[in-house]
DNA sequence: TTATATTGGTTCGATATCGAACTAGATGAA
DNA sequence: TTCATCTAGTTCGATATCGAACCAATATAA
């Protein structure tokens, strides 16, 4: 098979694969030991949706299977950043509440890599950004969409 | 700290890692039973670039520590979809090399992938995958300059 | 009500990732 | 030369991912 089989749409993907992995390496660098980005991403979904959400709920967000998220959860937990506590609504389930410490070891994360991005951040344009935010959206939402 | 101090481009990335997280297992559902993405992109590099590469060379394309590399090959030795030959040029080193099984198992597997995306490619206007591109090749670049 | 099916979460086992330490061969300086 | 250093690749150990099987509780149907 050639590669002009191969629709212009999978070097999309493509670059955006290799983007996604370049930018969570530097981002994992920035964390403390032990600390990889689906932690930070949970803590910071818990400040900036809620928390308070049933694991089910947070696996599904994320897109990743229960038992993974079991496991990612037990970390947090472990490291005091995260507190599990019964859901008074059912009793099988459980609530996820983020700890003062989660809080703080978020906004710490944040402001690191923050000041870890900047030569990325001067290189990028605005215009850039901009322009790319909206079809970055729609396709995500078409990927989402095609999932069984 | 709130959301306004954290810069605009970390919503680029984290739609790029979506995206990227739901393009990968569209992908891998459609690989083989215990095949994901890197065996096939180690697959598919030696043939859209050039075989007989040593590990070193397409651990630092892939951008993955050579330990990961020697993993992703061992299984696909195992797998004889590739060779592992001595390099004449350095007996530390080795060449790999495609094997027959593994061009057809490239090409089958694109040959599926693209049947099932289809439904996505249908949803994507050209315009937005032609005017995508070019920033996102610029994006990769500048993160790749930024690397240590 | 009671039996069955479904759901939330964990445990277990198999594979993946990756840093540290190791081995063998290559390189370079004295 | 020869000895120290560097480099390519593997091994090892620790952690991550994730499907299958499991348990407990809820929902549904008879």
């Amino acid at each position: 098979m050639s590669d002009e089989n191969v629709p212009a749409f999978f070097t999309v993907f493509n670059e955006i694969g290799i983007i996604a992995q370049l930018a969570r390496s530097a981002f994992e660098a920035q964390l403390p030991d032990g600390m990889i980005l689906p932690h930070f991403s949970v803590l910071n979904h818990l400040i900036r949706v809620k928390d308070g959400q049933t694991p089910r709920v947070l696996a599904s967000t994320f897109q990743v299977p229960k038992t993974s998220l079991t496991h990612t959860l037990s970390v947090l937990e472990e490291r005091r950043l995260i507190e599990m506590r019964p859901n008074p609504e059912d009793a099988r389930s459980k609530c996820v509440w983020i700890t003062q410490a989660g809080r703080q070891f978020r906004d710490e994360a944040i402001a690191t890599i923050v000041a870890e991005f900047a030569p990325v951040e001067a290189a990028l344009s605005p215009d850039r950004i901009e322009r790319m935010l909206p079809d970055l959206i729609a396709l995500r939402k078409i990927l989402d969409a095609a999932r069984d």
